[in-house]
DNA sequence: TCTGGGGTCCTTCAGCTC
DNA sequence: TCTGGAGCTGAAGGACCC
């Protein structure tokens, strides 16, 4: 495998990159190279991970499949239409999570200062690390280093004054390189870019921007404010007109603290029988609130989303007036908000639980109800935990949900 | 082209209080 | 007592990211 230790050739490895503090890291097509470790033979050709069912879409690729126009995020269909002779691979979450851990926990050796921000991507403040590792390029090449010895997959480092630049940095680095981009060339790296390549710039945003003529980095970077700031809204144009001069401020965070805890399901074919949508919410609501115990948080808002045949997406939500973690409690405003919409045998495509508003378990308060009885559905479900974390999950269930492992439609 | 599942943040609007 | 405006909060939806 090679080992690049520059970024791309046309933006050339500069001579002080003492102001590279911040590090962005992410794996190389992450969860296609974790498959391709007991998968030897498959090395060097075209693998897809992603669902293998007819509404799935791709989660990874090999650099060989991307070769045919294979992309994350795209359909199933389409990216066997583009590539018929990939290999097709369903995703395995839990090996994924195991390898993610040993690659952050090299990262934590190197510095306490990580904040991850998914499974395979992370931000490292090495600024604490010059003296023992030496420059910011040396860092991001012993963390390479060892993320390959340890973990046998490769990845990518962008390296610059701030998060925004660095993540900028690591995509053209990629795969299996290091790019660094000093505060001095910051904006010569910048402004040539395209619009989308600002973060928080998406399709919609993009074709916006279009429309007022702004096209690159450096077009964003000389709208006055005030254009940029009606055309987007204040913040969004505050925001991307301080990326768009290198400017971001935030730190590298090591607490992220999560605001909500959600799950949803899309439905192998459409659906509108309203028995099944509610087995469905019963069974996301215990899924989200086992999440909930297992994180130690309770939730005092309780929303849903339900999106049509045709794509179109409706949310509700409702704020208790008492946190909560149990499955039965979430169930009861998930079940109250969909039935108030009122659908009259709608087709729905995909359903989905989310609790909001979250607070630690132990902070909060609970008016005990004079009915309430001592042992309830908490505790019930607490049980179920024990069990699921003893024998496997989906050991215990509602006995309304007995037959879900046999059809996608509960 | 035909769109998963997990999230966050922002904007808009309505209702409420002062 | 009525009314308009400011400020706050909750709900809903949209856009974005990985």
């Amino acid at each position: 495998m090679s080992r690049r230790t520059t970024g791309k050739l046309d933006f050339p490895a500069p001579r002080d990159d003492s102001t590279c503090t911040i590090l962005h890291v992410d794996m190389d097509a992450f969860y296609a190279s974790v498959e391709l470790l007991s998968r030897p033979m498959l090395r060097g050709k075209p693998v897809i991970v992603g669902g293998s069912g007819s509404r799935g879409v791709v989660l990874s690729a090999t650099y060989e499949a991307r070769e045919f126009g294979v992309r994350a995020a795209m359909s199933m269909g389409r990216a066997r239409r583009l590539c018929p002779d990939a290999q097709v691979i369903s995703p395995d979450h839990r090996r994924y999570s195991r390898v993610s851990a040993g690659v952050m926990e090299i990262f934590s050796s190197i510095t306490p200062n990580v904040e991850p921000l998914s499974l395979d991507e992370a931000f490292l403040d090495v600024s604490g690390a010059l003296r023992q590792y030496g420059s910011p390029t040396q860092v991001a090449e012993t963390l390479r280093a060892r993320v390959f010895d340890e973990q046998g997959i490769t990845c990518s480092v962008g390296g610059a004054p701030n998060k925004f630049v660095a993540k900028v940095a690591s995509a053209h680095a990629k795969p299996d390189g290091v790019l660094m981009i000093p505060a001095e060339s910051v904006l010569a790296f910048l402004h040539p870019l395209p619009v989308g390549a600002l973060w928080g710039v998406g399709p919609r945003t993009e074709e916006q921007l279009h429309s007022l003529g702004v096209r690159t980095v450096a077009d964003v970077a000389h709208l006055p404010r005030p254009v940029l700031r009606r055309a987007l809204g204040p913040a969004a144009g505050d925001h991307l007109a301080d990326l768009a001069w290198g400017r971001d401020q935030r730190q590298v965070s090591t607490t992220t603290r999560e605001r909500s805890v959600g799950s949803e399901h899309t439905f192998a074919g459409d659906v509108d029988d309203d028995e099944v949508i509610h087995r469905h919410l019963l069974k996301l609501s215990d899924h989200v609130a086992a999440r909930l115990r297992s994180a130690g948080w309770v939730a005092r808002t309780v929303s849903i989303k339900v999106r049509f045949a045709d794509f179109t997406t409706l949310t509700r939500s409702r704020t208790l007036p008492e946190a909560t973690d149990v499955g039965r409690d979430i169930y009861h405003q998930a079940g109250a908000l969909y039935d108030a919409l009122g659908l009259q045998r709608a087709r729905l495509r995909l359903v989905g639980v989310r609790a909001e508003k979250l607070t630690p378990a132990d902070a909060a308060t609970h008016q005990i109800a004079l009915d309430e009885p001592v042992a309830g559905w908490r505790e019930a479900e607490t049980a179920v935990d024990q069990a699921a974390a003893r024998f496997g999950d989906g050991v215990v269930r509602p006995a309304s949900l007995l037959d879900i492992g046999r059809s996608d439609d509960v």
